[in-house]
DNA sequence: CGACCATTTGATATGGATCAAGCGATGTGG
DNA sequence: CCACATCGCTTGATCCATATCAAATGGTCG
Protein backbone atom coordinates (compact mmCIF):
# COMPACT_ATOMS: atom_id res chain seq x y z
CA UNK A 1 0.00 0.00 0.00
CA UNK A 2 2.69 2.45 1.04
CA UNK A 3 4.76 3.17 -1.78
CA UNK A 4 8.12 3.75 -0.71
CA UNK A 5 9.41 3.66 -4.62
CA UNK A 6 7.46 5.89 -6.68
CA UNK A 7 10.63 6.66 -8.81
CA UNK A 8 10.78 4.01 -11.47
CA UNK A 9 13.46 3.82 -13.85
CA UNK A 10 11.93 4.08 -16.94
CA UNK A 11 13.25 2.36 -19.43
CA UNK A 12 13.92 2.98 -22.70
CA UNK A 13 13.69 1.12 -26.34
CA UNK A 14 17.21 2.28 -26.88
CA UNK A 15 18.42 0.77 -23.28
CA UNK A 16 20.46 -2.33 -23.89
CA UNK A 17 21.77 -4.00 -20.75
CA UNK A 18 21.45 -7.20 -21.19
CA UNK A 19 19.95 -8.98 -18.35
CA UNK A 20 21.89 -12.43 -18.04
CA UNK A 21 21.69 -14.46 -15.31
CA UNK A 22 19.29 -16.90 -16.14
CA UNK A 23 16.20 -17.27 -13.39
CA UNK A 24 14.79 -20.65 -14.08
CA UNK A 25 14.19 -22.71 -17.06
CA UNK A 26 11.28 -20.82 -17.68
CA UNK A 27 10.42 -18.12 -20.97
CA UNK A 28 13.65 -18.10 -21.96
CA UNK A 29 14.15 -15.39 -24.42
CA UNK A 30 11.69 -12.19 -22.79
CA UNK A 31 13.80 -11.09 -20.27
CA UNK A 32 17.04 -10.66 -22.33
CA UNK A 33 15.57 -7.80 -23.57
CA UNK A 34 14.50 -6.01 -20.69
CA UNK A 35 15.62 -3.49 -17.62
CA UNK A 36 16.87 -4.61 -13.62
CA UNK A 37 14.48 -2.76 -11.63
CA UNK A 38 15.28 -2.64 -7.78
CA UNK A 39 12.04 -2.36 -5.43
CA UNK A 40 11.82 -2.28 -1.47
CA UNK A 41 9.34 -3.98 0.06
CA UNK A 42 5.54 -2.94 -0.49
CA UNK A 43 6.10 -0.69 -3.66
CA UNK A 44 3.94 0.13 -5.97
CA UNK A 45 4.86 -1.13 -9.10
CA UNK A 46 2.18 -0.33 -11.34
CA UNK A 47 -1.67 1.15 -10.64
CA UNK A 48 -4.64 -0.11 -11.75
CA UNK A 49 -6.12 2.17 -14.67
CA UNK A 50 -2.30 2.90 -15.87
CA UNK A 51 -1.60 2.57 -19.14
CA UNK A 52 -0.06 -1.39 -19.24
CA UNK A 53 3.49 -0.55 -21.07
CA UNK A 54 5.60 -3.16 -19.41
CA UNK A 55 5.58 -6.72 -18.25
CA UNK A 56 7.57 -7.99 -15.53
CA UNK A 57 9.66 -11.11 -14.70
CA UNK A 58 10.51 -11.33 -11.22
CA UNK A 59 14.26 -12.25 -10.67
CA UNK A 60 14.11 -12.45 -6.58
CA UNK A 61 11.58 -11.67 -4.39
CA UNK A 62 7.66 -11.75 -4.42
CA UNK A 63 5.06 -9.56 -5.91
CA UNK A 64 0.94 -9.39 -5.75
CA UNK A 65 -1.38 -8.24 -7.96
CA UNK A 66 -4.97 -6.81 -6.59
CA UNK A 67 -7.74 -4.62 -7.02
CA UNK A 68 -9.57 -2.84 -4.39
CA UNK A 69 -13.06 -2.28 -4.54
CA UNK A 70 -14.91 0.85 -3.96
CA UNK A 71 -15.93 -0.13 -0.22
CA UNK A 72 -12.41 -1.71 0.42
CA UNK A 73 -12.32 -5.01 0.11
CA UNK A 74 -8.99 -6.08 -1.29
CA UNK A 75 -9.09 -8.93 -3.71
CA UNK A 76 -5.08 -10.40 -4.94
CA UNK A 77 -5.06 -11.58 -8.40
CA UNK A 78 -2.15 -13.39 -8.07
CA UNK A 79 1.32 -13.81 -6.29
CA UNK A 80 4.75 -13.91 -8.63
CA UNK A 81 8.05 -15.57 -7.46
CA UNK A 82 11.11 -15.56 -8.65
CA UNK A 83 10.70 -16.57 -12.64
CA UNK A 84 7.17 -15.79 -13.00
CA UNK A 85 6.02 -13.05 -15.41
CA UNK A 86 3.18 -10.67 -15.02
CA UNK A 87 1.64 -7.71 -16.11
CA UNK A 88 0.17 -9.45 -18.82
CA UNK A 89 -3.79 -9.06 -17.58
CA UNK A 90 -5.10 -6.18 -19.96
CA UNK A 91 -4.23 -5.21 -22.81
CA UNK A 92 -4.26 -0.88 -22.94
CA UNK A 93 -4.59 -0.20 -19.16
CA UNK A 94 -3.99 -2.35 -15.70
CA UNK A 95 -7.48 -4.18 -14.53
CA UNK A 96 -4.87 -4.69 -11.04
CA UNK A 97 -2.60 -3.10 -9.40
CA UNK A 98 0.77 -4.83 -8.63
CA UNK A 99 2.98 -4.14 -5.50
CA UNK A 100 6.49 -5.94 -4.04
CA UNK A 101 5.71 -8.13 -0.84
CA UNK A 102 9.31 -8.27 -0.05
CA UNK A 103 12.22 -6.40 -1.37
CA UNK A 104 12.58 -7.14 -5.33
CA UNK A 105 14.61 -7.39 -8.39
CA UNK A 106 12.52 -7.55 -11.76
CA UNK A 107 13.17 -7.46 -15.02
CA UNK A 108 10.82 -4.55 -16.99
CA UNK A 109 10.47 -5.29 -20.29
CA UNK A 110 8.65 -2.58 -22.51
CA UNK A 111 5.54 -4.28 -24.57
CA UNK A 112 6.19 -2.13 -27.48
CA UNK A 113 8.95 -4.08 -28.08
CA UNK A 114 7.98 -7.23 -27.53
CA UNK A 115 4.92 -6.92 -30.02
CA UNK A 116 7.67 -5.63 -32.53
CA UNK A 117 9.31 -8.15 -31.94
CA UNK A 118 6.87 -10.76 -32.30
CA UNK A 119 5.81 -9.30 -35.21
CA UNK A 120 9.43 -10.74 -36.40
CA UNK A 121 9.82 -13.46 -34.75
CA UNK A 122 7.59 -15.95 -34.94
CA UNK A 123 8.93 -17.89 -31.91
CA UNK A 124 8.26 -14.37 -29.46
CA UNK A 125 4.79 -14.32 -30.20
CA UNK A 126 4.35 -17.77 -29.70
CA UNK A 127 6.11 -17.59 -26.58
CA UNK A 128 4.02 -14.53 -25.53
CA UNK A 129 1.06 -16.27 -26.44
CA UNK A 130 1.98 -19.40 -24.23
CA UNK A 131 3.15 -17.20 -21.31
CA UNK A 132 -0.47 -15.63 -21.77
CA UNK A 133 -2.29 -18.91 -21.70
CA UNK A 134 -0.44 -19.98 -18.67
CA UNK A 135 -1.67 -17.02 -17.14
CA UNK A 136 -5.46 -17.88 -18.26
CA UNK A 137 -5.25 -21.34 -16.41
CA UNK A 138 -3.84 -20.31 -13.57
CA UNK A 139 -6.69 -17.74 -12.93
CA UNK A 140 -9.20 -20.32 -13.98
CA UNK A 141 -8.13 -22.84 -11.70
CA UNK A 142 -8.17 -19.65 -8.92
CA UNK A 143 -11.38 -19.05 -9.82
CA UNK A 144 -12.24 -22.56 -9.40
CA UNK A 145 -10.94 -22.33 -5.98
CA UNK A 146 -13.05 -19.84 -4.95
CA UNK A 147 -16.18 -21.56 -4.41
CA UNK A 148 -14.45 -24.45 -2.24
CA UNK A 149 -14.69 -24.33 1.37
CA UNK A 150 -12.59 -22.69 3.62
CA UNK A 151 -10.25 -25.83 4.21
CA UNK A 152 -9.75 -26.71 0.81
CA UNK A 153 -8.63 -23.15 -0.34
CA UNK A 154 -6.05 -22.69 2.24
CA UNK A 155 -4.77 -26.56 1.24
CA UNK A 156 -5.31 -25.84 -2.32
CA UNK A 157 -3.19 -22.59 -1.23
CA UNK A 158 0.03 -24.27 0.37
CA UNK A 159 -0.04 -26.84 -2.03
CA UNK A 160 0.30 -24.18 -4.65
CA UNK A 161 2.83 -22.58 -3.12
CA UNK A 162 4.70 -25.79 -2.23
CA UNK A 163 4.57 -27.22 -6.15
CA UNK A 164 6.40 -23.52 -6.90
CA UNK A 165 9.16 -24.09 -3.85
CA UNK A 166 10.27 -27.61 -5.70
CA UNK A 167 12.12 -30.37 -3.77
CA UNK A 168 11.05 -29.52 -0.47
CA UNK A 169 7.52 -29.82 1.96
CA UNK A 170 8.44 -27.07 3.59
CA UNK A 171 7.28 -23.54 1.97
CA UNK A 172 8.58 -20.44 3.18
CA UNK A 173 5.42 -17.60 2.76
CA UNK A 174 6.87 -14.41 2.08
CA UNK A 175 3.44 -12.92 2.09
CA UNK A 176 1.02 -11.93 5.20
CA UNK A 177 -2.17 -13.78 6.24
CA UNK A 178 -4.42 -10.74 5.03
CA UNK A 179 -2.68 -11.35 1.94
CA UNK A 180 -3.53 -14.86 2.06
CA UNK A 181 -7.02 -14.23 3.18
CA UNK A 182 -7.18 -11.66 0.10
CA UNK A 183 -6.37 -14.13 -2.16
CA UNK A 184 -8.40 -17.13 -1.02
CA UNK A 185 -11.94 -14.51 -0.40
CA UNK A 186 -11.76 -15.23 3.29
CA UNK A 187 -10.92 -13.32 6.76
CA UNK A 188 -7.57 -12.97 8.27
CA UNK A 189 -9.09 -15.28 11.10
CA UNK A 190 -10.28 -17.67 9.17
CA UNK A 191 -7.07 -18.58 7.39
CA UNK A 192 -5.42 -18.42 10.96
CA UNK A 193 -7.92 -20.71 12.31
CA UNK A 194 -7.51 -22.95 9.43
CA UNK A 195 -4.17 -23.14 9.54
CA UNK A 196 -4.17 -24.28 13.37
CA UNK A 197 -7.14 -27.45 12.58
CA UNK A 198 -4.91 -28.53 10.02
CA UNK A 199 -1.63 -28.39 12.42
CA UNK A 200 -3.49 -30.18 14.70
CA UNK A 201 -4.59 -33.16 12.79
CA UNK A 202 -1.28 -33.34 11.31
CA UNK A 203 -1.63 -32.19 8.08
CA UNK A 204 1.01 -29.60 8.48
CA UNK A 205 3.42 -28.20 10.92
CA UNK A 206 3.59 -24.68 11.81
CA UNK A 207 7.38 -24.06 12.77
CA UNK A 208 6.54 -20.48 12.49
CA UNK A 209 4.01 -18.60 11.21
CA UNK A 210 5.46 -17.93 7.88
CA UNK A 211 6.81 -21.35 7.69
CA UNK A 212 4.62 -23.99 6.96
CA UNK A 213 5.59 -27.71 6.73
CA UNK A 214 3.44 -30.30 5.13
CA UNK A 215 3.15 -33.72 6.54
CA UNK A 216 0.47 -35.02 4.67
CA UNK A 217 -0.23 -34.26 1.35
CA UNK A 218 -2.80 -36.94 0.77
CA UNK A 219 -4.99 -35.23 2.86
CA UNK A 220 -4.17 -31.96 1.55
CA UNK A 221 -4.99 -33.03 -1.60
CA UNK A 222 -8.23 -34.65 -0.81
CA UNK A 223 -9.46 -31.81 0.57
CA UNK A 224 -8.41 -30.04 -2.64
CA UNK A 225 -10.95 -32.06 -4.54
CA UNK B 1 -25.01 -32.97 -19.02
CA UNK B 2 -26.44 -35.14 -21.79
CA UNK B 3 -25.21 -35.75 -24.52
CA UNK B 4 -27.56 -35.36 -27.30
CA UNK B 5 -24.80 -34.86 -30.06
CA UNK B 6 -21.85 -36.86 -29.46
CA UNK B 7 -20.29 -37.50 -33.01
CA UNK B 8 -18.81 -34.03 -33.94
CA UNK B 9 -18.49 -34.44 -37.58
CA UNK B 10 -14.28 -33.69 -37.25
CA UNK B 11 -12.82 -31.10 -39.15
CA UNK B 12 -9.65 -31.95 -40.88
CA UNK B 13 -6.71 -29.77 -41.99
CA UNK B 14 -7.93 -30.53 -45.66
CA UNK B 15 -11.18 -28.93 -45.40
CA UNK B 16 -11.85 -26.28 -47.41
CA UNK B 17 -15.42 -24.97 -46.61
CA UNK B 18 -14.79 -21.29 -46.31
CA UNK B 19 -17.16 -19.70 -43.29
CA UNK B 20 -18.12 -16.79 -44.93
CA UNK B 21 -21.19 -14.91 -42.74
CA UNK B 22 -19.16 -12.14 -40.75
CA UNK B 23 -21.10 -12.17 -37.51
CA UNK B 24 -19.74 -9.29 -35.57
CA UNK B 25 -17.19 -6.68 -36.11
CA UNK B 26 -14.68 -8.80 -33.46
CA UNK B 27 -11.42 -11.20 -34.55
CA UNK B 28 -12.12 -10.89 -38.29
CA UNK B 29 -9.44 -13.55 -39.73
CA UNK B 30 -9.86 -16.73 -37.48
CA UNK B 31 -13.13 -18.04 -38.94
CA UNK B 32 -12.62 -17.88 -42.29
CA UNK B 33 -10.55 -20.94 -42.20
CA UNK B 34 -13.39 -22.67 -39.62
CA UNK B 35 -15.51 -25.36 -39.58
CA UNK B 36 -19.37 -24.56 -39.28
CA UNK B 37 -20.89 -27.31 -37.01
CA UNK B 38 -24.22 -27.41 -35.54
CA UNK B 39 -25.23 -28.91 -32.03
CA UNK B 40 -28.54 -29.31 -29.74
CA UNK B 41 -29.12 -28.24 -27.03
CA UNK B 42 -27.12 -29.39 -24.05
CA UNK B 43 -24.48 -30.99 -26.53
CA UNK B 44 -21.04 -31.64 -25.24
CA UNK B 45 -18.60 -29.48 -27.30
CA UNK B 46 -15.08 -31.07 -25.21
CA UNK B 47 -15.32 -32.60 -22.01
CA UNK B 48 -12.59 -31.50 -19.24
CA UNK B 49 -8.95 -33.67 -20.23
CA UNK B 50 -10.02 -33.77 -23.52
CA UNK B 51 -6.64 -32.86 -25.46
CA UNK B 52 -7.48 -29.19 -26.71
CA UNK B 53 -7.59 -29.44 -30.30
CA UNK B 54 -9.80 -26.76 -31.55
CA UNK B 55 -10.68 -23.31 -30.71
CA UNK B 56 -14.40 -22.22 -31.53
CA UNK B 57 -16.52 -19.34 -32.28
CA UNK B 58 -19.84 -19.45 -31.78
CA UNK B 59 -22.44 -18.51 -34.64
CA UNK B 60 -26.13 -18.65 -33.31
CA UNK B 61 -26.66 -20.21 -29.89
CA UNK B 62 -25.20 -20.21 -26.56
CA UNK B 63 -22.55 -22.16 -24.86
CA UNK B 64 -21.01 -22.56 -21.12
CA UNK B 65 -17.51 -24.02 -20.22
CA UNK B 66 -17.68 -25.68 -16.48
CA UNK B 67 -15.88 -27.63 -14.47
CA UNK B 68 -17.31 -30.30 -12.07
CA UNK B 69 -15.46 -30.84 -8.84
CA UNK B 70 -15.47 -34.14 -6.92
CA UNK B 71 -18.71 -33.50 -4.88
CA UNK B 72 -20.51 -32.50 -7.77
CA UNK B 73 -20.35 -29.28 -7.04
CA UNK B 74 -20.03 -27.32 -10.58
CA UNK B 75 -18.19 -23.89 -11.21
CA UNK B 76 -19.26 -22.25 -14.68
CA UNK B 77 -16.55 -20.23 -16.41
CA UNK B 78 -18.02 -18.48 -19.05
CA UNK B 79 -21.20 -18.51 -20.72
CA UNK B 80 -20.07 -17.71 -24.96
CA UNK B 81 -22.79 -15.68 -27.18
CA UNK B 82 -22.61 -14.92 -31.00
CA UNK B 83 -19.19 -13.31 -31.88
CA UNK B 84 -17.12 -14.70 -28.86
CA UNK B 85 -14.51 -16.93 -28.95
CA UNK B 86 -13.94 -20.19 -26.29
CA UNK B 87 -11.37 -22.72 -26.05
CA UNK B 88 -8.38 -20.86 -25.42
CA UNK B 89 -8.25 -21.73 -21.71
CA UNK B 90 -5.87 -24.11 -22.32
CA UNK B 91 -2.06 -25.42 -23.69
CA UNK B 92 -2.92 -28.77 -24.15
CA UNK B 93 -5.51 -30.14 -22.41
CA UNK B 94 -8.96 -28.60 -21.15
CA UNK B 95 -9.28 -27.59 -18.03
CA UNK B 96 -13.28 -26.97 -18.57
CA UNK B 97 -15.97 -28.59 -20.36
CA UNK B 98 -17.98 -26.63 -22.95
CA UNK B 99 -21.60 -27.82 -24.16
CA UNK B 100 -24.03 -25.79 -25.63
CA UNK B 101 -27.26 -24.24 -23.34
CA UNK B 102 -28.90 -23.54 -26.08
CA UNK B 103 -28.97 -25.17 -30.15
CA UNK B 104 -26.05 -23.71 -31.92
CA UNK B 105 -24.07 -23.27 -34.40
CA UNK B 106 -20.66 -22.66 -34.12
CA UNK B 107 -17.05 -22.49 -35.93
CA UNK B 108 -14.04 -24.84 -35.25
CA UNK B 109 -10.82 -23.76 -36.22
CA UNK B 110 -7.83 -26.82 -35.53
CA UNK B 111 -5.12 -25.27 -33.22
CA UNK B 112 -2.63 -26.70 -35.24
CA UNK B 113 -3.58 -24.74 -38.48
CA UNK B 114 -3.92 -21.44 -36.12
CA UNK B 115 -0.40 -21.82 -34.90
CA UNK B 116 0.87 -22.49 -38.54
CA UNK B 117 -0.30 -19.86 -39.85
CA UNK B 118 0.35 -17.35 -36.77
CA UNK B 119 3.92 -18.89 -37.49
CA UNK B 120 3.55 -17.24 -41.01
CA UNK B 121 1.63 -14.40 -40.72
CA UNK B 122 2.21 -11.92 -37.49
CA UNK B 123 -1.26 -10.50 -37.71
CA UNK B 124 -2.82 -13.79 -36.99
CA UNK B 125 -0.44 -14.10 -34.21
CA UNK B 126 -1.62 -10.51 -32.81
CA UNK B 127 -4.85 -11.25 -33.11
CA UNK B 128 -4.13 -14.49 -31.60
CA UNK B 129 -2.48 -13.43 -28.48
CA UNK B 130 -5.42 -10.23 -28.45
CA UNK B 131 -8.38 -12.66 -27.90
CA UNK B 132 -6.60 -14.51 -25.28
CA UNK B 133 -5.67 -11.56 -23.68
CA UNK B 134 -9.37 -10.18 -23.67
CA UNK B 135 -10.26 -13.44 -22.24
CA UNK B 136 -7.88 -13.42 -19.38
CA UNK B 137 -9.38 -9.94 -18.31
CA UNK B 138 -12.68 -11.20 -18.35
CA UNK B 139 -11.90 -14.32 -16.00
CA UNK B 140 -10.20 -11.56 -13.83
CA UNK B 141 -13.26 -9.83 -13.79
CA UNK B 142 -15.00 -12.83 -13.18
CA UNK B 143 -12.52 -13.80 -10.38
CA UNK B 144 -13.26 -9.91 -8.28
CA UNK B 145 -17.15 -10.85 -8.79
CA UNK B 146 -16.84 -14.19 -6.90
CA UNK B 147 -15.60 -11.97 -3.44
CA UNK B 148 -18.82 -9.96 -3.88
CA UNK B 149 -22.51 -10.44 -2.22
CA UNK B 150 -24.99 -11.84 -3.45
CA UNK B 151 -26.75 -8.89 -4.55
CA UNK B 152 -23.59 -7.71 -6.26
CA UNK B 153 -23.19 -10.41 -7.84
CA UNK B 154 -26.10 -10.46 -9.47
CA UNK B 155 -26.24 -7.37 -10.47
CA UNK B 156 -22.98 -7.25 -11.79
CA UNK B 157 -24.02 -10.36 -13.88
CA UNK B 158 -27.17 -8.76 -15.35
CA UNK B 159 -25.05 -5.53 -16.40
CA UNK B 160 -22.35 -7.80 -18.22
CA UNK B 161 -24.96 -9.46 -19.90
CA UNK B 162 -26.97 -6.12 -21.34
CA UNK B 163 -23.43 -5.11 -22.23
CA UNK B 164 -23.59 -7.59 -24.77
CA UNK B 165 -26.49 -7.20 -26.27
CA UNK B 166 -26.37 -3.83 -26.84
CA UNK B 167 -28.62 -1.19 -27.71
CA UNK B 168 -31.62 -2.57 -25.41
CA UNK B 169 -32.10 -2.70 -21.62
CA UNK B 170 -34.20 -5.76 -22.18
CA UNK B 171 -31.89 -8.66 -21.72
CA UNK B 172 -32.98 -12.09 -23.04
CA UNK B 173 -31.33 -15.06 -20.41
CA UNK B 174 -30.48 -18.22 -22.93
CA UNK B 175 -28.82 -19.60 -19.32
CA UNK B 176 -31.30 -21.38 -16.26
CA UNK B 177 -31.32 -20.03 -12.78
CA UNK B 178 -28.94 -23.01 -12.19
CA UNK B 179 -26.69 -21.60 -14.82
CA UNK B 180 -26.58 -18.21 -13.21
CA UNK B 181 -25.98 -19.43 -9.85
CA UNK B 182 -23.27 -22.10 -11.04
CA UNK B 183 -21.30 -19.31 -13.06
CA UNK B 184 -21.57 -16.63 -9.70
CA UNK B 185 -21.38 -19.21 -7.04
CA UNK B 186 -24.40 -19.08 -5.70
CA UNK B 187 -27.67 -21.32 -5.68
CA UNK B 188 -30.70 -21.26 -6.80
CA UNK B 189 -32.54 -20.38 -4.66
CA UNK B 190 -30.28 -17.15 -3.48
CA UNK B 191 -30.35 -15.88 -7.49
CA UNK B 192 -34.13 -15.95 -7.63
CA UNK B 193 -34.54 -14.44 -4.52
CA UNK B 194 -32.05 -12.33 -5.15
CA UNK B 195 -34.00 -11.22 -8.49
CA UNK B 196 -36.86 -11.15 -6.69
CA UNK B 197 -35.23 -8.68 -4.66
CA UNK B 198 -34.29 -6.16 -7.12
CA UNK B 199 -37.52 -6.46 -8.75
CA UNK B 200 -39.19 -5.12 -5.70
CA UNK B 201 -36.41 -2.02 -5.67
CA UNK B 202 -37.58 -1.54 -9.39
CA UNK B 203 -34.08 -2.05 -10.82
CA UNK B 204 -35.16 -4.63 -12.98
CA UNK B 205 -38.42 -6.00 -14.38
CA UNK B 206 -38.84 -9.70 -14.69
CA UNK B 207 -41.56 -10.10 -17.66
CA UNK B 208 -40.70 -13.97 -17.63
CA UNK B 209 -38.23 -15.66 -15.74
CA UNK B 210 -36.10 -15.64 -18.72
CA UNK B 211 -36.41 -12.00 -19.50
CA UNK B 212 -34.82 -8.95 -17.97
CA UNK B 213 -35.69 -5.09 -17.79
CA UNK B 214 -32.99 -3.16 -16.77
CA UNK B 215 -34.75 0.01 -15.36
CA UNK B 216 -32.52 1.53 -13.03
CA UNK B 217 -28.45 0.91 -14.08
CA UNK B 218 -27.36 3.51 -11.78
CA UNK B 219 -28.40 1.43 -9.02
CA UNK B 220 -27.11 -2.09 -10.55
CA UNK B 221 -24.14 -0.43 -11.09
CA UNK B 222 -23.75 0.55 -7.83
CA UNK B 223 -24.04 -2.84 -6.59
CA UNK B 224 -21.64 -3.46 -8.53
CA UNK B 225 -19.12 -1.32 -6.86
C1' DC C 1 11.92 -2.75 28.60
C1' DG C 2 8.07 -0.98 26.00
C1' DA C 3 5.72 0.07 21.61
C1' DC C 4 4.11 -1.88 17.63
C1' DC C 5 2.44 -5.08 14.46
C1' DA C 6 1.15 -9.73 12.96
C1' DT C 7 -1.09 -13.60 14.44
C1' DT C 8 -4.00 -16.44 17.22
C1' DT C 9 -7.95 -17.39 19.96
C1' DG C 10 -12.65 -16.63 21.79
C1' DA C 11 -17.65 -15.12 21.59
C1' DT C 12 -21.37 -13.79 18.81
C1' DA C 13 -23.83 -12.40 14.51
C1' DT C 14 -25.34 -13.11 9.83
C1' DG C 15 -25.67 -13.96 4.74
C1' DG C 16 -26.46 -17.42 2.07
C1' DA C 17 -27.06 -22.63 2.08
C1' DT C 18 -30.10 -26.24 2.87
C1' DC C 19 -34.42 -28.43 3.36
C1' DA C 20 -39.15 -28.30 2.05
C1' DA C 21 -43.36 -26.75 -0.27
C1' DG C 22 -45.93 -24.44 -3.64
C1' DC C 23 -46.70 -22.57 -8.30
C1' DG C 24 -46.92 -21.82 -13.24
C1' DA C 25 -45.68 -23.15 -17.88
C1' DT C 26 -45.07 -26.85 -21.10
C1' DG C 27 -45.84 -31.17 -22.97
C1' DT C 28 -48.05 -35.82 -23.36
C1' DG C 29 -51.35 -39.39 -23.63
C1' DG C 30 -56.07 -40.66 -23.28
C1' DC D 1 -59.50 -30.71 -25.16
C1' DC D 2 -58.51 -31.79 -20.71
C1' DA D 3 -56.17 -34.42 -16.68
C1' DC D 4 -51.81 -34.99 -15.12
C1' DA D 5 -46.82 -35.52 -14.98
C1' DT D 6 -42.66 -32.83 -15.41
C1' DC D 7 -39.62 -29.16 -15.05
C1' DG D 8 -37.95 -24.69 -13.92
C1' DC D 9 -38.66 -21.25 -10.78
C1' DT D 10 -40.21 -18.99 -6.55
C1' DT D 11 -41.13 -18.66 -1.69
C1' DG D 12 -40.77 -20.00 3.22
C1' DA D 13 -38.39 -21.90 7.49
C1' DT D 14 -34.28 -23.24 9.56
C1' DC D 15 -29.29 -24.05 9.89
C1' DC D 16 -24.42 -23.40 9.58
C1' DA D 17 -19.88 -21.79 7.83
C1' DT D 18 -17.66 -17.93 7.90
C1' DA D 19 -17.67 -12.95 9.11
C1' DT D 20 -17.39 -9.72 12.66
C1' DC D 21 -16.15 -7.93 17.02
C1' DA D 22 -13.02 -8.23 20.83
C1' DA D 23 -9.10 -9.53 23.40
C1' DA D 24 -4.87 -12.06 24.35
C1' DT D 25 -0.30 -13.59 22.72
C1' DG D 26 4.08 -13.41 20.57
C1' DG D 27 7.70 -11.68 17.86
C1' DT D 28 10.64 -7.60 16.35
C1' DC D 29 12.95 -3.39 16.75
C1' DG D 30 14.34 0.87 18.86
Amino acid sequence: MIVQNASHPIPTPGNIYGYITAPTEAPGSLETMGVPMTFKRNSEIYGEKEPSDYLYKVTTGAVRTYRILADGRRQIGAFYLPGDVFGLESRKTHVFSAETITDSKLVAIKRSTIVTLAARDSAVARELWNVTTCELERVQQHLVALIKSAEERVAGFLLEMAKRTPGTNQVQLPMSRQDIADYLGLTIETVSRTMTHLESTAAIALPSSRCVVLRNKVTLGRLNS
